[in-house]
DNA sequence: TAATAAAATTAGGTTTGCCTAATTTTATTA
DNA sequence: TAATAAAATTAGGCAAACCTAATTTTATTA
């Protein structure tokens, strides 16, 4: 079994491995996704090569084996179950659930997450938008489009948010944004690419091109 | 914030304390209930007594304070919501349950007990029979009187269980004993103090002096 | 009371997961 | 290419939560 920390690591990876941005995963950039100093990383790249859940490469970086990635989206897997769980059963709010979930997910029990699944009615995605795998593994495709690629004059459906924290999802909040909002983007303001967008036919508000480019579309 | 383990010697400082053969909580009483070594406990008397929720006196033994009891009981309401959600909503099996429970305790969030207490109805008891302590604290008494206090011709109804041992749970689910099953006393066999039950009114059938005394009844 | 047994404590050590500071390696850029 | 900057690694250390072995304190019993 793999602990609390271990577990953190692999979701990390797992989560830089998915981003089409990133080609290299570097010691840097999981120090800086986990918050840790890149010493430390080093000794837990170190840990979980011995274990044959990545495989470290000086040119390559940082590559998940098939079983570190197995084990990766099974936690991804709890935590957005009980995400769900959290939003749907104990009727906590958007901006809650991901810290809770945070520790949730590092619960080991052979089928708690099939009997969380089964008892939550297998819920296709979490309440931020994100697939939740099933129980094989297999996991729909998120949603990768950014309203930021939206041209001026279209109407997009908000599918999924990037950025799952406290403060961008009670702005959200404010502003009456949640999966499924209706968004038509009206003008672009060209000296700082803010931009001015209907919510639900709403009247137009005015946000700024970060805000944009955290709202993903289907 | 208390730490997994701190939260266990906690725990274990109180059931110890509600044991009303236990008169002094002694190091070793703690070790043993932990399964830890004294030398291990010595050392988180002392921090536990540096955090105010313990008083040590080496006469007296460990007592804890009215903080310490606080938070003891806290973990012992989220402890006992978690088996009746695992039971109830996740269809767990009675011997299944405890060690989920054991991990779910900890996870900490202002109000996440009190949620799931909403969620599962306010229940009162676990499905162990053990009274679940109020968000205030407030805690129904627990069952004391055991089945090996009957009387010979006399039938009770099972309301707890001591013993919250897998092996001594599925040895119930054999022998269709649950909370509120009837048993009537028989026999008692002079020999080794065996004893001759009826469970429901079905045929007799000869359980040990061990396993009575760890059935409570109301 | 003296001998013995049990309980508690101390001393020193391990593992995990983190850190800082120094150094080495690799990339960038003048 | 040489200088500079960034990334990675090493060395050494720390706190938490355990451990074993040795010692001291307290309790029991002959
Ligand atoms: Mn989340
Ligand atoms: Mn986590
Ligand atoms: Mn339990
Ligand atoms: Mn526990």
């Amino acid at each position: 079994m793999n602990t609390f920390s271990e577990e953190n690591y692999l979701k990390a990876i797992f989560r830089l491995s998915q981003m089409p941005t990133v080609s290299k995963i570097s010691t840097s950039a999981i120090a800086e996704a986990l918050g840790n100093n890149p010493a430390s990383v080093v000794d837990m790249i170190r840990k979980l090569t011995d274990k044959q859940l990545i495989e470290y490469d000086k040119k390559k970086g940082v590559k998940l084996t098939a079983h570190g990635q197995k084990d990766a989206i099974q936690i991804i897997r709890k935590h957005r179950l009980w995400e769900v769980f959290l939003l749907e059963k104990l009727e906590y709010r958007w901006d809650e659930i991901h810290d809770i979930a945070e520790e949730l997910e590092h619960i080991k029990h052979s089928d708690l997450a099939d009997r969380l699944d089964k008892f939550l009615g297998f819920p296709e995605y979490d309440p931020h938008g994100d697939p939740i795998p099933k129980a094989n593994g297999k996991m729909a495709k998120s949603f990768s489009a950014s309203l930021a690629d939206g041209k001026t004059g279209g109407t997009y459906r908000v599918a999924a948010v990037r950025d799952t924290s406290s403060a961008f999802l009670q702005y959200l909040h404010k502003l009456k944004i949640s999966i499924g909002t209706q968004i038509r983007l009206i003008e672009q303001i060209a000296f700082d690419q803010s931009l001015v967008i209907s919510i639900d036919n709403g009247e137009p508000t005015t946000v700024s091109s970060k805000f944009v480019e955290n709202i993903l579309i289907s």
